[in-house]
DNA sequence: CACAATAGGTTAATCGCATAACCTATATAA
DNA sequence: TTATATAGGTTATGCGATTAACCTATTGTG
């Protein structure tokens, strides 16, 4: 039913007379030793007839594919909705934009093990891997078992190479967020956040530098149904504060809306403020005062120092991309 | 430096002094002709050496790539954030997990124009294609162009076939809406929805069937710029009415914040309701009264579906998934 | 004029896997 | 005893594209 054969190079180079060498020369630009003629000739037929090149049989032949994975590590604080979490869906918008502009296709895959990722980046001949959102040994373990160069799209601080790495500021990003709390005359002010992520302690440590002083400090859990128990058996102690600083736009907004419910006003009885710049916050009422990071850019990082890498394997960066604190409604000025 | 040799069928077989064919033969489970002893021992040689198939000689020697496309029309209102549309962001996450489940891969892509999604599967030899957001003239002109089996994921109600088509029930979920504003007390109802789209139409003629008398209809036009526009000028006519239905939750959400700057109290001085049961439907404040529809099952029915027609292409149906009036806060009783 | 260079191709091997067709030795049946 | 099954494999070909090596006729050069 589905099945007009498929037009291959053999068939146009039987149909004008040629060698398939010739057709895949014309198709791959190599006309230096083709007659301008014969270069016509094919492209017209080509066109014609409508060739669509099998890439399987391309990378077969050439050992590089144009996929580029992008896996995304499932974890179990999204309860399976990985995809759907604003900051990781604005990544793989953007991804997919910038592989496809640069003549890549996209794979995308949830993983929890690092055995997952090598297991699909061989069996596809990967050229490239884009991971986000697994811990530092993990990577390190990755980096010593893969095959292909990867960039990690939410990177964390640190020296060494051997992969790319995309960070952004969170030290800078905490510590604009505590500079304008101080400047707002807070300094009761609460840091909710998981101490075990390298990525929110740097946050912690830059709210407060820029407090000069040290903020308090708490745990959020990671599984939804423990958060709401959290909320609940921390109501009194959030009360305690001025100003409550949450690792993530998510956090943020989903501790807003508890407070909320519960008849605390916000920013008026509790400011606080986000990081991320998700489209939520700005949707959100109040509208959050959040560190926003520009996902188009980071994705654009990534894909282009990906593709350095996959040119030239010699290449790995460490690349930082600038945060910028966005003011919302969400902070109340007690000046 | 990403180098060390991967393990070939064929070196599995050197190492046993075996043939490729047997080795093959045993990752397929075609054992009938094999000694029980060797196939242990194959089993064994392939965990000992970290045999990973590859499977762009799979898919050459086979004809079949264990790949879905996943197609989504890269529509303008969207303004290049399709994926974080949380409609389209949870089609993603689910469809994603049914793809792994059934033990295929994922190949993402937005695309504007029908030609896009032909090379697409065509070029990765697909086994099938599951499209988003798309009109319908466009799907049937897909249907008599490619030559794969392909499922309407958003589809529409209609009777051919030819194409799985999964569809919820809008007329229902409009009549739900209707019925209950109705009930409720509301009898100045208003529509805004895209009249072109036939999707939009039986969710509005479902209102007005639910509500037993026809509500106004007022399109609604996609650029996010002419939205605002749209909003501003028509601020006064939304006045006017007790209630708006608006055909997406996407819509509804933005309508709310948009009247809710302007002061207007929701749903004290207008009631809203939606479409989708989206996840921001569920945060939004108050929480949004909308027709929920179940992502996770309409995934797995899209799935299911596409893989029975890939294994039997006479196999083409239209499945339509239940939807349900879910009752936030953002409706006002009048009586 | 002899020979090299160049233009304009072609041939054939290769990538890794799947699979139909074939082979051989032993066991079983008639 | 001879024919036939069966067990347990092997051989060889094809999938579609790439590409290094090769070929031939014409033109250019000293």
């Amino acid at each position: 039913m589905w099945s007009e054969n498929k037009v291959r190079i053999k068939d146009i180079a039987e149909e004008l007379g040629l060698s398939t060498a010739t057709v895949s020369n014309v198709l791959h630009g190599k006309t230096k030793k083709i007659s301008e003629q014969t270069v016509k000739k094919v492209e017209k037929k080509l066109e014609e007839r409508g060739y669509i090149p099998n890439m399987a049989a391309t990378l077969l032949a050439r050992n590089n594919s144009r996929i580029i994975g992008v896996v995304v590590n499932n974890h179990a604080k999204y309860e399976g909705h990985v995809f759907e979490d604003s900051f990781i869906s604005a990544a793989i918008n953007h991804l997919s934009d910038e592989i496809e502009n640069k003549g890549y296709f996209m794979m995308l895959k949830k993983a929890k093990r690092i055995t997952e990722i090598i297991e699909f980046a061989s069996m596809w001949n990967m050229d490239g891997i884009v991971v986000i959102g697994f811990c530092e040994d993990e990577y390190q373990d990755l980096r010593d078992r893969i095959r292909v160069p990867f960039v990690i799209y939410d990177g964390f601080a640190q020296e060494q190479n051997r992969f790319g790495n995309i960070t952004i500021d969170d030290f800078d990003g905490g510590r604009q967020a505590g500079l304008y709390l101080k400047e707002a005359g807070h300094s009761k002010v609460l840091c909710v956040a998981d101490n075990e992520v390298c990525m929110d302690r740097k946050r912690f440590e830059g709210v407060c530098e820029g407090l000069g002083e040290k903020a308090c400090f708490l745990k959020i859990p990671m599984h939804e149904k423990d958060r709401h128990i959290f909320y609940e058996k921390h109501f009194q102690q959030f009360l305690s504060y001025t100003a409550i600083f949450a690792v993530s736009d998510f956090y943020a907004l989903e501790l807003m809306r508890f407070l909320q419910r519960k008849h605390v006003n916000i920013p008026e009885d509790i400011s606080i403020i986000g990081f991320d710049g998700s489209a939520d916050a700005k949707n959100s009422n109040p509208r959050l005062t959040t560190v926003v990071q520009d996902n188009k850019l980071r994705a654009q990082t990534a894909i282009s120092l990906l593709i350095r890498m996959i040119n030239d394997s010699s290449v790995a960066e460490n690349l930082c991309i600038p945060v910028k604190l966005e003011i919302g409604e969400s902070v109340k000025n007690h000046i």
